[in-house]
RNA sequence: GGUCCCUUAGCUCAACCGGAUAGAGCAUCGGAUUUCUAAUCCGACGGUUACAGGUUCGAGUCCUGUAGGGACUGCCA
């Protein structure tokens, strides 16, 4: 659709300027669906010209369009909206070049982004708030990829720090031999179990100093646990061996368990980066900034940006002792980021309750004189809720990832075993096909809302497989090839299949309008675009396969085009569903 | 106090650089299968786009203000 909405609002500024003599190109857009036509030249602007009624310069400019453009069979003009309708030489051009590998892609972009994402820390279970990251992020991937760039995709792990001495700590209390094999627990839940077991003793102790009057924040501090627990990372950053080993075996076990989850969501990273490794090369860096004067430094050692200027506060870059802060090891992993791949563009999928952070990052480096820092860009989205509020893994509410993968998996089974027709699959497909459509419903969901936008989920309702979800997508595909499966064998000769029917043209203009929001979904890193797009594109075809005739189509030639459209539909929904990461069953 | 995000039908969400009578799904009610997969389709019901101003041919969209919800603003990560 990008190639002939250019050409008609070229033709148009052309006629307006050899009518009028004035060069007006006007905009065009999809004809509003209770007029008649299929694009709109809106030409309002023109009446600032004072050239007469904006009725009358439709009128004109229609005439010239219709002469000088055959893709245009006829016009109207309703206020300043010139209607056009397209000829039906136009859509069998389009029929004709839509078998072409390209057809569903966007002009290509030339440039590398890098897309960080997911990034969890390395003490408990993925959850669903991640799931949500991931999905917006190989989202974001498969489509800049679709739309030519070239993506690394990244994964940050926040492997170090008080949090992770947290679940070592009360592993190392009374964990004893425990680990995976013997706990039949994934990795990642086991040691996730202990985090949770270390903030059960430590708020213990807190209430206990409380009750003997302490003040609260006093307690935190000086509950016996966190003594501990700031001890052992003292013990961490000084290479103690014993530290050292508990901290890797327990990580270890993890990195196993994330795995297994990354595997079954379809995710896969190109990068993968651990803070223990970079937590303090932004030190170095901060300081050689301090002596070029983009820092300045207080009284007691510590290290502060002034960002004032820019409307925001003073920031800490470097405590008194020297040690490094979240912000300071953020830029420590940027600039390795930019030292390892170049990237044109470094995207951050990252929660919004990070966008203050995310600022102050960005003019930092800014500051520092980064200029790979004017291509950072922080695609922030809002967190996944509880009905009662935010998911705390402290107070047990946070929904686990691999449970709720199972849920829907069973969801899914539940649903399709009810409609009971899938005896044509074996076990094994009904397995991968309950697994397809639990996911699908799943990361529609997780899409489906522009990613600024917070999410409510309400474990007690499970998520819908009917009306606007993934399934409803799916089972279009495995519509279309059911049709497809039958039409084998059929003559592929579409030619002289005679003019085309209103619900043709309603596809054919779904169909061309993939590319386009591939595109824009690309240049705004938003999948939810190719989310609409693509349910949009289904529900059409619904429409169409309920009111046309497909295989028993009055002549060979008309069977042969619709069954083209057919598959065109099922190529489209099979790429869309892709870039977001969903899988299309050819059966369901 | 400061910075930012969100608010559209009972509920969940759309609305392409500002463009025509603001559209879908769920729920409710009614209809469609001798025919290519009914996880579907068609219809009905449902709106002062939170509120008040402003900008203009035209505002859900842009600007100002107000209200409500949320996040951040730590020598935590």
């Amino acid at each position: 659709m990008y190639a002939i909405k250019e050409r008609l609002r070229t033709a148009a500024g052309a006629a307006v300027e050899s009518l009028y003599g004035v060069r007006e190109t006007p905009q065009i857009q999809a004809t509003h669906k209770d007029h008649s036509g299929d694009l709109t030249l809106v030409l309002f602007p023109l009446a600032k010209y004072k050239l007469g009624a904006v009725e009358a310069l439709g009128e004109a400019v229609g005439k010239k369009m219709l002469e000088f453009t055959p893709e245009v069979r006829e016009f109207n003009v309703v206020k300043g909206f010139l209607n056009l309708t397209l000829s039906d030489e136009y859509w069998q051009s389009v029929l004709a070049r839509s078998e072409d590998d390209d057809f569903f892609r966007p002009p290509p972009r030339r440039e590398k982004v890098m897309v960080e994402y997911c990034s969890p820390n390395t003490n408990k279970p993925i959850h669903l708030g991640h799931m949500r990251n991931m999905a917006i992020g190989e989202a974001v991937c498969r489509i800049l990829e679709a739309a030519g760039a070239e993506v690394v995709r990244a994964c940050l792990f926040n492997d170090r720090g008080i949090h992770i001495c947290k679940s070592m700590l009360a592993y190392q209390d009374a964990g004893g031999d425990d680990s995976p094999e013997k706990s039949g627990l994934k990795g990642d839940h086991l040691v996730g179990n202990y985090y949770v077991e270390f903030e059960k003793k430590y708020r213990a102790e807190v209430k206990e100093l409380v009750e003997s009057g302490i003040p609260e924040a006093v307690a935190e501090n000086d509950a016996p646990s966190m003594k501990r627990c700031r001890q052992m990372l003292l013990d961490w950053e000084a290479g103690e061996a014993r530290t050292r080993a508990l901290w890797k075996k327990l990580n270890d076990w993890v990195y196993e368990g994330f795995q297994q989850t990354f595997e079954r969501y379809g995710i896969r990273f190109d990068l993968l980066l651990y803070e223990s490794e970079l937590w303090q090369r932004g030190k170095t860096a901060v300081l050689q900034s301090l002596q070029a004067g983009a820092f300045y430094q207080k009284d007691d050692g510590s290290v502060w940006i002034d960002l004032a200027n820019e409307g925001l506060d003073q920031k800490l870059v470097l405590r008194s002792d020297g040690t490094t802060v979240y912000i300071t090891q953020d830029i420590g992993v940027a600039d390795h980021k930019d030292e390892l791949h170049r990237p044109d563009r470094s995207v951050y999928v990252i929660a919004n309750e990070q966008d203050y952070h995310m600022k102050v990052l960005k003019l930092t480096l800014q500051r520092m004189g980064r200029k790979y820092a004017d291509g950072l860009v922080h695609l922030s989205y809002g967190m996944v809720d509880l009905p009662t509020g935010r998911m705390k893994s402290r107070e047990g509410t946070v929904v686990d990832a691999d449970d709720i993968l199972q849920e829907m998996y069973d969801t899914a089974k539940a649903a399709t075993d009810e409609l009971g027709k899938t005896e044509s699959l074996s076990s094994e497909e009904l397995c991968v096909l309950y697994e397809t459509l639990g996911q699908g419903a799943l990361k529609y969901f997780l899409l489906k809302p522009e990613p600024a936008k917070r999410i409510v989920f309400n474990p007690a309702e499970s998520i819908d497989f009917k009306g606007h979800t993934g399934t409803f997508i799916q089972y279009v595909h495995a519509r279309a090839c059911s049709v497809l499966r039958k039409a084998q064998g059929l003559s592929p000769d579409d030619g002289g299949a005679g003019p085309f029917h209103e619900l043709e043209i309603a596809m054919l203009k779904q169909l061309a309008a993939f590319s386009e929001t591939v595109g824009e979904a690309a240049e705004k890193l938003n999948p939810a675009l190719v989310a609409h797009r693509v349910y949009d594109l289904a529900r059409e075809y619904n429409r169409f396969y309920y009111e046309l005739p497909i295989l028993k189509a009055e002549t060979p030639a008309l069977v042969a085009r619709r069954v083209k459209i057919s598959r065109l539909t099922a190529r489209a929904v099979r790429f869309g569903l892709s870039l977001l990461n969903i899988q299309a069953p050819e059966k369901m």
